[in-house]
RNA sequence: GUGCCUAUGGUGUAACGGUUAGCACAUCAGUUUGUGGUACUGAUAGCGAGGGUUCGACUCCCUCUAGGCACCCCA
């Protein structure tokens, strides 16, 4: 409806029949269908103004794992539920509310990947990694989904690159993979530092865990309905509670370190020196804790440096050790280790520093066409040019040199190969500076070879490896 | 999941309980026939959705949806 009242006076204004008067197409009664289509809430599109972010993160991490010999993995998103349910631990909210669960067509309970450590371990047993050299290392990016409330840095569909090592129990295992992981915040720009606590074996949690609710208990009256909730449900969580009370309560509560077993100590204070070792910058924090039961012993965060955790989505991954997962998967008693990177938050904090690399390289030279002998001649001069390495632009959908000439300068090429009907007979084409205004005419087999040649001169501009850092 | 804030063309914004919702940028076309950057002309395109209140709502109210912030949780 909206859509036709506009119509009418339009055509009834418009020009002499120069161009054949369009009939008018009917659209008067079809509702606005956009809305329907709009993207699911927490999903959405990530468009190449943001690529060359993610490409900067997805070939940092590349290189960083083929630098630590760890092996590329890609992992199903859909698996049984029961694969999480199991690990990740009815009682936490991923498993009680954010999973994306459901009955596939063949009525089998499936659910998406909420992360992936789960399925690297279902892979390990699955495919008989215990019978190869040990540790087993894999890495593997992609999506997860949790039907959390959107928030920035946080969406329903979000990436994850992480890093796994199976199959070693020493305390360097721990402090490599936290190396491996500020490594990769190093190379990418970003300053982080490392969050680091142990929470034990499970027994020595369990003893804990104990003495932590009683402590609690004895103070219940004081506490938010959240920390009652917590103190039921997930005591640990009490831990990182943002009630100033808590927080004040917590400076007299038993502390997790006090209660680690004598083995689980010795096993922190190695990797704490291995850190020290290789200088990564890390603060005790004895009140981190993980969300996911499976963890054991080691478990860390990184964290923006600049915000210190203060703000919201500034830890942008974190993992730990989970000597006990595979164990309860059905395979054989296999310590492991390993840790997860949020790919939005990290490009999220390298558009805070104005980090912002293009997608692609920049042309710096662009054909201009003029009739349909000189597009022909194009298409092929295309291939030439992209044998010879130089990406070259275009814009073959416009007829007039003026409207082509507006699109080069707006890409701010250096030269613009023009080729008209003359040029075509001639076997010709003529190349324009785009900043002098100068022209030449110069033979169309030999244009490639001087356009290079002429890329080349231009302050040593390296026309294939040419990627500019742009910042904002 | 809870609370608070927000919602105008592609983007950034203006206005008002009452005529054709204004501006900038972007996009497209053109300013005589094959030459860009400036200038000019024109075109496309919007009140997130649905209900109410009212003679009348983009404007007030409600619901929904979406975004943001904090909590929850986590990457």
């Amino acid at each position: 409806m909206p859509g036709k009242k506009k119509v009418a006076p339009k055509a009834v204004v418009s020009k002499p029949p120069s161009k054949p008067v369009e009939v008018k197409k009917d659209e008067s009664d079809e509702p606005k269908l956009s809305k329907s289509y709009d993207l699911l809430r927490g999903f959405r599109d990530i468009l190449s103004e943001d690529q060359g972010r993610w490409n900067l993160i997805r070939d940092t991490v590349r290189s960083i794992a083929e630098a630590y010999s760890f092996d590329r993995v890609d992992l199903p998103i859909l698996e049984r539920s029961e694969l999480f349910n199991r690990t990740i631990g009815k009682g936490t909210d991923i498993i009680d509310k954010e999973m994306y669960t459901f009955t596939d067509p063949s009525n089998r309970s499936v659910a998406m990947r909420p992360e992936a450590t789960a399925s690297a371990a279902r892979a390990y047993i699955g495919h008989g990694m215990l019978d190869r050299p040990q540790p087993v290392k894999m890495w593997y990016t992609g999506p997860m989904f949790r039907h959390d409330r959107p928030q920035a840095g946080r969406y329903r569909q979000f990436y994850q690159v992480g890093f796994e090592s199976f199959g070693v129990d020493e305390p360097i295992v721990d402090a490599q993979l936290i190396v491996i992981g500020y490594k990769i915040f190093k190379d990418l720009g970003l300053d982080v530092k490392v969050q680091i606590n142990s929470i034990g074996t499970t027994e020595c949690r369990q003893a804990y865990l104990a003495e932590l609710v009683a402590y609690f208990r004895q103070h219940r009256s004081k506490l938010s309905d959240d920390d009652k909730r917590r103190l039921q449900k997930n005591p640990l969580r009490i831990l990182d509670s943002k009630e100033e009370v808590t927080r004040e309560l917590l400076d007299g509560a038993p502390q997790i370190l006090d209660w680690l077993d004598d083995k689980s100590k010795e096993h922190f204070m190695k990797v704490l020196e291995f850190l020290e070792e290789v200088e990564v910058p890390f603060v005790l924090n004895p009140y981190l804790v993980r969300g996911l039961d499976y963890y054991t012993h080691t478990v860390f965060e990184f964290v923006l440096a600049d915000d210190e955790g203060t703000k919201a989505q500034s830890a942008l991954g974190g993992g730990g050790r989970y000597d006990g997962l595979v164990e309860l998967l059905g395979g054989r008693p296999t310590p492991a280790c390993g840790f997860a990177l949020g790919m939005e938050r990290i490009s999220r904090a390298l558009e805070a520093k104005g980090i912002n690399p293009l997608e692609r390289p920049k042309p710096h030279v662009f054909f201009a066409q003029l009739g349909d002998a000189s597009r022909r001649v194009g298409l092929k001069l295309f291939e030439d040019f992209r044998n010879a390495g130089v990406p070259i632009a275009e814009a073959f959908g416009k007829n007039s040199l003026k409207a082509q000439l507006d699109v080069a300068n707006k890409l701010g090429v250096q030269f613009t190969l023009i080729l008209g009907q003359k040029e075509v007979l001639d076997e010709t084409i003529i190349i324009r500076d785009m900043e002098s205004g100068a022209q030449e005419i110069v033979d169309v087999k030999k244009v490639v070879g001087l356009v290079k040649k002429k890329l080349r001169h231009e302050e040593g501009v390296d026309p294939i490896m040419q990627s500019p850092v742009e910042t904002a």
